[in-house]
RNA sequence: GCCCCCAUCGUCUAGAGGACUAGGACACAGGCCUUUCAAGCCUGCGACAGGGGUUCGAAUCCCCUUGGGGGCACCA
């Protein structure tokens, strides 16, 4: 344990709506801060105002409380080391770039975009090592002024020392990292407009904000350094890093982007939250998932509650290899937290997705019984939650269905004759049952498959086609209560018919 | 190109020198159950990247090679 209380942030930049990768270090920060008893703290870091993206930080807010892992300081909930939106702190990092600038660790630079880029030009062409050449960090006194005099605009850079040194400091995850300062840049740390870099920022809020831990991604690991050096720059004592490793594509093939991904099979898959929410996965099912990624509870257990994670979540001991998203992985456990849910959660949670799927609205669909008697129906064969509409449509169909292909209601090993026998058959038997439920409906099909000397699954098969327009379906007797008996009748002779026609068809 | 990180079944992982005949899970294959499809249960398939060391002993430690990933902006 620590001596002081831990304090972990995730800081996401409003450029683009949560993504998937990102999710996965807000939950890592998150277990850590609550099975060390700290605080999680939510920070907007917006100092990009070219590729700000509106709504973006509600899109933070909402999937975060989606997923249960609410910050206890941040947006929406307030807390003493406030602002928590960079865009609100501008005055500190300017006053701090000053500070670094008067006690010599870091200057004003004055080369303009266009210096910028010829140095570049040069450097690739040459094949020199890439990077800002430090033109004005040797600048005179008197350079200084001139610019100065003449309103030329500045940036403020890092001035890395010594530069034939090098910066070694300890993650947490994958021990003792050296960088040679001949690899670090004399990076910007105030922009011209007066806004800071990540780089300032994060280590200005970092060291404000108390953080006492950054769990933050991979792909920070080279920058790192720098932000060592700003911690020794200012004098103060430095968090605790750990990098975590990144999630690449399922196919294994690069990190997972911001746009989409490459599933094993080749197809698209979603890279952000609130896709995945609109799929219908579970919180539950995503957290449980996600945790799985990089760390594991005890090698063994594979589905946990987040009291579970929390109790066990060791940053110690996080993979540090990168992984590919597994996505199979993903489906196959919101299968089973759908299983766990009892029926009316499992209706509440599917009733605005059976909406949306079957183009209903949702007021409408509580209102029908259909939906909440067919839950038990389709518990263990959907997935995710969108899986539900299309199992259900024929339950919600008040007209005839339509068979595209009437050879479909042909039952295994039987003719079109023997066929429209059944049909027949099933109907009377059915129109003259005295009780509707499931026992009667299918204590009475059972009979009939028995007297017409065929096999239940015979049999069942031209109903069920004729009653759910498909040869795979829920249950068939449960579904044939729910459909109730002038929806079954109908459907018997209308399906009936169809083949009658189909077979005078086929005879002319 | 340079720097950094990583390396166990196809994939997610367990393993921190002897308990490894390398464990669990997903996926896949087969079987059972069965009114279709699922779910469930059982079985099977399947890995320590390669090469050198260190050691009585290496998946575990070191080195090299190879492979993968990430980073090299007035973006985060």
């Amino acid at each position: 344990m620590t001596d002081t209380p831990v304090r972990v942030r995730f800081a996401p930049s409003p450029t683009g709506y949560l993504h998937i990768g990102s999710v996965r270090s807000a939950l890592f920060n998150w277990l850590y801060a609550r099975h060390s008893g700290g605080q999680f703290i939510l920070r907007i870091e917006d100092t990009d105002q070219k590729r700000l993206v509106e709504d973006a930080v509600d899109d933070f807010t909402r999937g975060l409380r989606w997923l249960g892992c609410q910050w206890d300081e941040g947006p929406l909930v307030g807390g003493d080391y406030g602002p928590y939106q960079q865009s609100e702190r501008l005055p500190l990092y300017q006053v701090w770039a000053e500070w670094l600038v008067e006690h010599g660790h870091a200057y004003r630079c004055y080369c303009t975009e266009e210096r910028l880029e010829a140095m570049r030009q040069t450097q690739v062409a040459n094949k020199e090592q890439s990077g800002y050449d430090r033109h004005c960090r040797i600048l005179t006194p008197e350079q200084r002024a001139a610019h100065e005099a003449a309103g030329d605009p500045s940036v403020i850079r890092l001035a890395i020392e010594p530069l034939d040194g090098s910066t070694t400091f300890h993650d947490a995850i994958r021990g003792e990292i050296t960088f040679d300062h001949s690899q670090l840049q004399d990076a910007v740390l105030l922009k011209s407009d007066g806004w800071p870099t990540y780089h300032l920022a994060a280590v200005v809020d970092d060291h404000l904000m108390g953080i006492t831990h950054i769990l933050r991604s991979d792909e920070w690991l080279s920058s790192a350094p720098l932000g060592v050096l700003l911690y020794q720059a200012f004098g103060w004592k430095a968090p605790v890093w750990a990098h975590l490793p990144v999630i690449l594509n399922p196919n294994g093939k690069g990190k997972m982007s911001k746009r989409f991904a490459v599933g094993a099979d080749g197809k698209a898959i979603p890279v952000l939250l609130k896709d995945y929410i609109a799929a219908g996965y579970l919180p539950e099912a995503m957290l449980n998932f996600l945790a799985n990624i990089g760390w594991s509870l005890d090698g063994s257990t594979e589905v946990f509650t987040p009291e579970q994670a929390i109790a066990a979540f060791d940053i110690a001991a996080i993979n540090p290899a990168p992984a590919a998203f597994p996505y199979e992985k993903l489906l196959w456990l919101n299968g089973i937290y759908i299983r766990q849910l009892d029926d009316d959660e499992l209706y509440r949670r599917l009733l605005p997705f059976v909406a949306a799927g079957l183009g209903l609205d949702e007021a409408e669909l509580a209102a029908r019984p259909e939906l909440r008697a067919a839950v038990p129906l389709i518990k263990e064969r959907i997935k995710t939650l969108a899986e539900a509409a299309p199992m259900l449509t024929f339950l919600f169909e008040d007209g005839p269905l339509s068979y595209a292909d009437p050879q479909e209601l042909i039952g295994e090993k039987m003719d079109a004759a023997q066929t429209v026998t059944a049909l027949q058959q099933t109907a009377a038997m059915l129109a003259a049952l005295p009780a509707w439920d499931k026992e009667s409906v299918e204590t009475s099909l059972r009979e009939l498959s028995e007297r017409l000397g065929l096999k239940v699954r015979q049999l069942l098969h031209p109903v069920r086609t004729a009653l759910t327009g498909s040869k795979v379906s829920p249950p068939l007797f449960e579904a044939v209560v729910i459909l109730g008996r002038a929806r079954t009748l109908a459907r018997l002779a209308a399906a009936e018919a169809v083949l009658r026609d189909d077979k005078v068809s086929s005879k002319l």
